[in-house]
Formats: C-alpha cells, sequence, structure tokens
DNA sequence: AGCACGATTAACT
DNA sequence: GTTAATCGTGCTC
C-alpha cells in the first residue's frame, strides 16, 4: 500500500491517533538491507499547547519548534537522560500537536529488530515508545523529517483500518505531575489482541 | 551557573 | 510494588 499523505496526518489529533492503528511504520531499506515494519498497536495524543500534558504548554522552544510545524514530521524527542522517542505531527502548522507511537508489532525485518534490541525476546522488540526507537534505530537525527516525502528514510505505509472492536482506549502513561483533567483524559489507543498476539 | 524534573526502561525486592 | 540510570531542557538566580 501507498505511503500515508499530508491529508492523514491534518486530521484533528484524536482521529489520526486512532487511525494510525494499524498502519506500517516502515524504515525503508536497500539493495543490501532489509527494510524494516511494524503495525502500529498503541498511540497516544497530544493535543496543543493547552493540553497541560503536551511538551508545547510552555509555547514554543527549540525543542517543540517540530510540533508547531506543519503535519506529516517527525517529532522525537530525548528523555529521562537515555531515550528517544518518536511523534508524528499533526494538525496545520501553527497549532502544537502530534500522535506519540508507543507500540509496534514488527512484521518485517525481524533479525535487524532482534538486532538492534540483543537480549530481549521477541515479545519486546518494540511494545514501548523508547523500545521502537531502539528497535528501529530512530534518534535525534531525525527529528523534523518530513514522512510524507518520497525519499524520507522512516515513513508510514497505508493499511486497512483496525476494527472499533479491538480498540480500546485510556488514560495515557507517564504523566506523573500534569493536572486533571489532562492526567486522566483518554487520549491514549491500543489495540487488543484477540490472542494476545498483539503487543 | 545551578537546579529540578521528565510522554521510559530494566532490574530489582 | 520500588528505584537507579542519565542528561537535555527550561527555569531561576
Amino acid at each position: 500500500m501507498s505511503r500515508l499523505n499530508r491529508g492523514f496526518f491534518s486530521q484533528p489529533t484524536l482521529n489520526c491517533a486512532r487511525a494510525l492503528l494499524g498502519k506500517v511504520l516502515v524504515r525503508a531499506g536497500s539493495d543490501s538491507v532489509p527494510r524494516i515494519a511494524g503495525l502500529i498497536v498503541e498511540t497516544e495524543a497530544y493535543v496543543t499547547h493547552e493540553d497541560l500534558a503536551c511538551h508545547a504548554r510552555v509555547g514554543r522552544t527549540r525543542r517543540n519548534a517540530v510540533m508547531w510545524g506543519p503535519p506529516g514530521h517527525a517529532y522525537v524527542y530525548f528523555i529521562y537522560g537515555m531515550h528517544w522517542c518518536l511523534n508524528f505531527v499533526t494538525e496545520a502548522e501553527g497549532t502544537a500537536a502530534a500522535v506519540l507511537i508507543r507500540g509496534v508489532f514488527p512484521v518485517e525485518g525481524l533479525e535487524i529488530l532482534r538486532d538492534n534490541r540483543r537480549g530481549h525476546p521477541d515479545a519486546e522488540l518494540a511494545n514501548g515508545p523508547a523500545k521502537l526507537t531502539q528497535a528501529f534505530k530512530i534518534d535525534g537525527s531525525l527529528n523534523g523529517l518530513d514522512l510524507c516525502d518520497p525519499e524520507s528514510p522512516i515513513f508510514v505505509e497505508d493499511a486497512p483500518p483496525i476494527s472499533d472492536l479491538m480498540v480500546r482506549t485510556g488514560p495515557r502513561i507517564g504523566l506523573n505531575r500534569v493536572p486533571e483533567p489532562w492526567k486522566s483524559l483518554p487520549w491514549r489507543f491500543w489495540v487488543e489482541g484477540e490472542q494476545g498476539n498483539w503487543e
């Protein structure tokens, strides 16, 4: 299937976070290197500077600048002194919003993913926001990358939508000092596996 | 220049 | 259930 276009990321952020479930996160391969791919199974929405859980709550800064830019770009940030997290920028330029990718289910390039996550069982290759960036070798050098550029090494492929029957929602993870109501809003989306085959 | 803290993970008890 | 690891960021002095 084809690469998601800018229109997809221009949807309202909550729609985008929901619609990304089942889409395919891809790191492009080459003649000699197989490509890596995983089905997106968990996301979180961070919805403008008014969302007090969003990095943009403090206004535009060097760190969060990409979120204020046009949709369809990668916002990659460093956290806890050691981890990288991948987001997709949503909403029109001038509005700071993004979807955090929290988990993918590996479907291609398993050997590379295992190598990038040596010492971990297959079930834990990419079932967390910082695990998937390790598995896909995503770091700050990719911050600002245009996912809709046909040349970009990281992109998202379209795939059939996931049924509501398999989608769960709940509060976002790790918002320790965030005030209500933001802390409890059900802005986390994930796919519930019928046989526990997911995440 | 110094400080508190974080959209996490892994390894504990 | 708890906690160390580890450092960029944004704020205050």
